[in-house]
DNA sequence: TATGAATGAGCATTCATTCAT
DNA sequence: AATGAATGAATGCTCATTCAT
């Protein structure tokens, strides 16, 4: 009834399309991640984007299509927030340790939010019935991130800060480290982890990485905190 | 608890029955793990179980009851494998790094059967529609794993062979570096990762893991191997 | 509510079956006839059948499945009709005039009934969407009548009753003349042509008809009729 | 009466809306002539005359009236090529059976062409729905094709090449007699007919129109045909 | 106990039609 | 005059579930 199209007349016509297509896509994301891809009803969907059903057709033409987008927008959000958290290592600053740690309970953050949980659900669910998402997941997804990462890894073992034989590994390691004991801690998604465990988790796998991958250095400096 | 073994005085009429109801739950995980709850029918399921589908009803009155059924059943099997496996830590012999790569890669091995993929994605997927289904993960998955390779850690720590001081979190970094590469390796497991690359993994994971929680004793002994 | 099946409990189990696939039938060729192959929905059908929806898809799987079934039931149906009339002429009687004449009339009759008409209207439409229609009209359509009128014409050219050298041509032509001129007249199928005319028509096709292949016996027995 | 044909001062402008307008129809006689009615979409017309959908509705108000103008276009086009036909009687020439093989012929062609087909079946199927067609059908259609062919067959009466009592029945049954058979050779208009058939169907058709209402002339001029 | 048959509810998709531009 | 966008109303079809046997 109140649709966004009322609020600013003069840039309807351009941006009303872009909106609405948007709109469609976050409300798709919405129920899908609530319900499920089958349980999912594309009438549902329409109402929580305050759309017609047909104009979800209009735009994504199918249901399958529909949720192929709705994953890939939303692979594509999650990405950029952990790129953007694994760049901070281009400046790590004097402890590494505790720059780690950082990036660590940053990156715990992004993968506990609901938004992570469901696209994980969803992926993990349909990846058998959408084959093509495999690409989607493949080349912007988890692939990606472990590349920053080893990246970031193999210039601070080039700066003598870290000694990994093996950056690609060392990341893959890293965020195994990170993220598989959460997996359980929170009920797979379904109970949210306080804060302070995550800083906890994201310290003791920075302790057990650096254990194998670390310096004197990172030791010495370490002994000084509490 | 209410598995096929139970010895009923009756054979004949009461065999027929627990067949049978055996047979509808192994039709229903693998209709459920090929097609998802929702997808899945309770026609299909009957199929495959060459049951006509009021039997279906008969033996376990819901769809949702039988996927509860299915997903138990399914989680204790998975379960028993690998708590068989770690058992094996309870005498590893000299080679304290072989008997952990050899847990490792026999780990390894449940985690990427199908069945095992199948079960973890119908759990993700629907956990969330079947809030008790928690309980099954809690009380009877990887709580139960991890536990039980912390208590083969702790006596390794005791009888000066490892040094964990939180045995516990030992094992879950364990299980991490050695089930997180293998996520994306195997394409959420919709790829087979070949039985090399799964030793390698193994391998991998158990130097890190000796990295920070080994002693002397198993870098010594690792000097030898290529 | 009042189905049919209240009405004869004791043969309900096994008749209920086969009665219940022909309520759906003819309920089926009365909607069809009315709305067309498109514009029938199969809600309607299922209510003139007094059945739930899904009954009408157990028991004929689709809905150009049930189109396929009802229209071979309903040209079976025409065409033992039309068969049986023909079938006077194998003992035609003294006046041959007046045995044409009258099977002609009874021709005409079947063909003016309102299942003709909705039968022809309904194969002229949709013909061209199911071409394995063509094999139902071919083997046990039209064909099939004028085989038989060429047999009875053949054999009463044995008999020295009719002179035609092309037996299948001279059933042709009178089928043709006998509906050919009722089309228009009845405005395809919408107006109802009096009795009456129905019998000029017969009179003015076996005049011709008798003109072409007729012996010199039919006019001087027609000589004395007004 | 609203044909292309009509001149108008303001050409550019004028002949824009008239070209589209037949366009659209030309259009959507294809596209009814395919699919049916009911299955026929506007979008699918509107595409096809490379316009926007509202623009058909601009032109033609309404999918019922498209069609009522679709068909009425046709019925003309075709009843003008048949009219066309028959005036060729005006002048037959010495050989009378020839110039009615000539125009059963031709006929036999206009008939069997595959707008015709198409516009029958078109008539056929919603002349129930469209009872207004009727009226097309009625004053422009078959009607006015005997009236001028009952013309022609009086006017040789009266010149002694003919001997027809009723030349609106000798019409009747010449096109019946002409029709019918073709009817079911064609397969409803699904198969394609050789010419050589088609002249061999008016070849028979006028052989039995002239034994019902030829003279002695038509038969000594056959004689030396082969 | 096991089953063939029947059903009420729901969902993806399409289409004729109308605004605002 | 012509169009892109949006929608209300249907429709074919499926499925979980229940009787009656």
């Amino acid at each position: 009834m109140t649709g966004p199209s009322t609020t600013t007349p003069g840039r309807k016509a351009s941006r009303g399309r872009i909106d609405k297509r948007q709109a469609i896509l976050d409300a798709a994301f919405t129920v899908f991640a609530r319900e499920g891809y089958a349980n999912a009803c594309v009438k549902e969907i329409a109402a929580e984007a305050n759309v017609a059903k047909p104009t979800v057709y209009n735009h994504l033409s199918d249901k399958a299509n529909l949720f192929r987008h709705t994953i890939e927008m939303a692979a594509e959000t999650a990405m950029a927030e952990n790129l953007a958290v694994v760049e901070r290592l281009a400046d790590p600053g004097d402890d590494l340790r505790a720059a780690l740690e950082d990036v660590g309970h940053r990156l715990l953050l992004c993968y506990c939010s609901d938004e992570s949980w469901a696209l994980r659900r969803l992926l993990h669910a349909e990846l058998v019935r959408f084959p093509d998402l495999q690409e989607t997941v493949r080349g912007g997804g988890s692939h990606r991130l472990t590349e920053a990462l080893a990246d970031r890894l193999a210039r601070l073992t080039l700066t003598g800060r870290l000694r990994t034989s093996d950056p690609a590994l060392a990341a893959e390691q890293f965020i195994a480290l990170l993220t598989g004991p959460v997996e359980a801690r929170s009920g797979f998604g379904t109970r949210q982890v306080p804060d302070a465990d995550l800083r906890a988790l994201a310290r003791a796998a920075v302790h057990t990485f650096l254990q194998a991958f670390g310096t004197e250095a990172d030791f010495t400096a370490t002994d000084a905190r509490p």
